[in-house]
DNA sequence: AGGATCTCTGCTCATATGAGCGATGAGATG
DNA sequence: CATCTCATCGCTCATATGAGCAGAGATCCT
């Protein structure tokens, strides 16, 4: 169409001239309102696109259909780099960001366990809060592992905000019923699993149901097991709790054999942050979302995009 | 930098949430001229980009950097897309506007030929101009081929204005000396080439020194010859005369064989249109504009970047 | 320490810009 | 052919924005 041409001849000499829109005007022979209704229609069809690069930006206008899509309190999207790595990293700063603005602060704050959270641990500043006590959700890998662990990404966000750190002293998933109720009904499991439960704050991530899982990883689970479950509709864990599409617990005999806490918790919770990055996960994110597993959301763009899809 | 985090914070306010500076201000704790002044930081340092998406878009500042580094009259430099191709479209449809709108219009144009020329000559809209006669500059392909050879774009250029054209009924380069001089001295040859050296602007291309030349496509030169031509030296041809990086002749004995204006003319050229695209055609594109061979280019992005370059 | 220089801040004021409105004209419709 | 409808135009006016400047710190160099 001519008009677009001149759309993209107004808005070369507005934004890479620095013309005014007065001399475009009488440069090109309208008026200074055409000019100025040509460069809206501009920016409108995308014409004139601006974007802001910055490892830290975050895509607002993602975050606001979120919001307003899935009913959350808020939602922090940052943008996937086009290089495809660094997402994780950039998520994780986004939510470090996002709870040391937190306010009010947390007393105490439940968080799980993963790779994600443990970038989220690492971004978090020294004092990004004072005296925040971090507890664990569910049980995990072992507690000597240095700081590969679960407990050591507790301890880290714990310890950067002066804070105390209450550790989860369990298995994520037991062998039997017997053994798990065994090890809730020791005091200090207990003890950590009410204080978990009653945390003014919840920090979460989800796994994929397949064989990268963690839990796979760290032998709690087969690779066949995770399969079945796949088979039988789960599509990911949250606190090592498997569920389907529709954030109903999969299989009720192993979620008995698993230790942590409900995860009605999480979907009563004021405050429910749920940090997820990167393509594997689009399905057990939107489950989490749509279920109300959480309240807050923090992912990048791709994910947020999934989300956005209808169905 | 912590600075930077705010000048990202403000940017998407402003840029994504079409938020007032003063707003933001409010927002953000600072005062409206600091948010002013981060914005305008952000976008010098890139935070902020603005960019034209569009195939007719032009890189207004490579042009003008052009035309101070290279003393030229004007420079027109299209963006390259991202997936490579498409370039040429561009660049012709950039140097068809060019000649369209074009003030004073020329009686006669010179052109020479190629496959650059051919996909400007298509781009041209009918009625582009009137009256315009359209001479060709250099000998070329047999008339015969229906609109692929040389003549046929000649002819198009001028058809759509409304024009005559003189065609130059010569090969581009003959095998003896003799009878390049007896085709010079036939009254049609010579009334059509005193006529291009007349001419008011010329548009013309140039080919790169490798076997891809058009001259080798259509046998006037095997591959051998343009392979010791570019041991000589040559960067590639301009009207079928190879040249230097500096512009000189390479091999006299050769030029004295071919048909068609001398490079001189171009040089003494109010208007001379030189239209190239392609990453092949930096060298021979870099002669060129060095060696005052044009007055007027047409180009891509990545051409123009690479004559920017120091040395 | 004292002064000199530089950078950064918040201001005034002129200018650029967008919202809203009535006038105008092109095309549709009876 | 008359009239209606709707988009578009150029305008007024309120608002948003950038240039330029004087004062306040910060920094540096004897």
């Amino acid at each position: 169409m001519e008009e677009e041409l001149v759309m993209v001849r107004v808005a070369e000499l507005y934004y890479d001239e620095d013309k005014t829109q007065d001399e475009i005007g009488a440069l090109l022979k309208l008026s200074r309102w055409k000019v100025g209704r040509l460069l809206t229609q501009a920016r409108e069809r995308g014409i004139v696109r601006i974007e802001i690069v910055h490892p830290r930006a975050r895509r607002l206008g993602l975050e606001r259909e979120l919001v307003e899509r899935h009913g959350l309190a808020a939602a922090v999207v940052v943008p996937s780099p086009d290089g495809d790595d660094g997402t994780l990293e950039r998520v994780a700063q986004a939510a470090a960001d996002y709870l040391t603005a937190m306010r009010p602060v947390p007393r105490t704050l439940g968080v799980s366990w993963g790779r994600t959270l443990r970038a989220v641990a690492e971004s978090l500043p020294e004092g990004w809060a004072t005296g925040v006590t971090v507890v664990q959700l569910n049980g995990g890998v072992s507690l000597n592992r240095r700081s590969g662990g679960a407990a050591g990404l507790a301890v880290t966000i714990a310890q950067r905000a002066s804070g105390h750190v209450s550790l989860l002293p369990s298995p994520a998933i037991l062998e039997r019923v017997e053994t798990k109720q065994a090890i809730e009904a020791d005091r200090t499991v207990a003890a950590v699993l009410v204080e978990a439960a009653e945390a003014q704050a919840f920090l979460f991530t989800a796994g994929p149901c397949d064989a990268t899982s963690a839990h796979v990883e760290n032998g709690y689970l087969t690779a066949a097991d995770v399969e079945e479950l796949a088979r039988r509709g789960a599509v990911g864990d949250v606190l090592g709790r498997y569920i389907d599409a529709d954030g109903n617990i999969v299989d009720p005999q192993l979620d008995a054999r698993t230790v942590g806490v409900d995860l009605g918790r999480l979907r009563a919770a004021q405050r429910s942050i749920f940090v997820t990055a990167g393509d594997a996960k689009h399905d057990i994110a939107r489950t989490v979302v749509t279920s109300s597993l959480c309240s807050v959301l923090v992912t990048d763009e791709t994910t947020a995009r999934a989300l956005l899809e209808e169905r």
